[in-house]
DNA sequence: AGGATTTGCCTAAAGGCTTTAGGTGATTTC
DNA sequence: GAAATCACCTAAAGCCTTTAGGCAAATCCT
């Protein structure tokens, strides 16, 4: 019997492309041996179960975004900078919505900590310093960012923007406007905030997540 | 034998119960029928199918969201109904991932055109009336509001805003603060943009989807 | 080269969830 | 109270996951 060249690699690129297909949660091993034309269980000594294989995949998106994110923002600042990066995760999603729903998969936390999740909080970070945000300000902006990001990549993916006018690239550009404007003259605190309120900012680590 | 007395009704309050439990994705028609002490067959007769349970789970969820919304804005307008709505999405989610989970699940077409979440746009719309934009900006806002309500909850959910400081109700005070700031000074479209791009929205239909 | 080891894929089997078909006794209806 | 309906049950098939154990191909050693 011809081997297949089976890996944990390869298992995890071919499960991107049928997440890509037929949608994060349908990824199944069954469904990736049929893909290989192989059996279920050979597929056990590359993955250690179903979690592991869609941990894979997910990790595989992470990086693939931030490589994408990292290449974006290159060479470029302030609101350019902005655009781009928003435009990396919501060209992603559009092209990959199945990788897109795997990198929203929830890992364990040190999986998470050594992913290159920590790479998007970094970027989105760095971006910012266009803003000149001070601690904690660029923590709450970091935030809001990714909120934004995240959510309006997901409800248009899900389509709760369609059958509607105005067409989303006209909103998408009036969002980055508008978040572009909203980073330039950040806000002070509400009066009666409490100045002193979360942890002094001034020394943090600048891996911490988002 | 006694009956359990089982209908759809209960089956989906049961279902979002579980959810809030175990996560939306462990729902499962075999541990509602446990839960109920009754043979999964059974559940049957009551419930197409998995998917039709999810729906109604989903259902349930975003009529539970959207009466909730529809006390926070009674008697509020502004910035007050900015955060009383924003605060209901996101104390739903705390208190029930699970159904809040739910509530993201995708409805078909139709079943999302009957169901609460039309209410949630409206009551989006109606909450913007108080800034004073005109179409297409109100969409565009109600898509904003969206966004940031939804990418917010679901990144806090995930665990994406832990283990850094600050805290995160700081961030998603000023968060709203940001929100409100930048509705009231609503910046105009950047110059170049196309200003007929999208339909004539000065005659849209109060109804439609965000 | 040729034997030993490792590696890659397979068969077999058990357990769980979904869904359909058909049965039986409890409940409702007239 | 008999008929019809309803609520739950048993049985069974199909698909997915996961583990255990086997055989043959590839690799490693002398």
């Amino acid at each position: 019997m011809a081997r297949a060249g089976l890996n944990a690699e390869r298992l995890a690129r071919a499960g991107a492309e049928l997440a890509d297909e037929v949608g994060f949660d349908q990824v199944t091993v069954s469904a990736l041996a049929k893909r290989f034309d192989v059996k279920v269980a050979s597929l056990y000594s590359h993955v250690r179960n179903s979690r592991d294989l869609r941990t894979r995949i997910a990790l595989l998106s992470l990086e693939e975004m931030a490589d994408r994110a990292a290449d974006a923002l290159a060479g470029r600042s302030g609101k350019d900078a902005l655009i781009a990066l928003a435009n990396v995760y919501r060209d992603y999603a559009r092209e990959h919505p199945g990788r897109y729903a795997a990198a929203q998969f929830r890992l364990d936390p040190e999986t998470a900590a050594n992913s290159a999740g920590v790479q998007h909080a970094r970027m989105t970070r760095a971006l910012l310093r266009g803003y000149q945000l001070s601690e904690p300000d660029e923590t709450h902006a970091v935030r809001l960012l990714g909120s934004v990001f995240h959510g309006y990549v997901s409800l248009e993916l899900g389509g709760s923007f369609s059958h509607s006018a105005p067409g989303t690239d006209e909103t998408w550009t009036r969002v980055l406007d508008s978040l572009d404007a909203m980073l330039r003259s950040w806000p002070a605190p509400a009066p009666g905030a409490d100045p002193d309120s979360g942890a002094d900012d001034r020394t943090a680590d600048p891996d911490r997540p988002n």
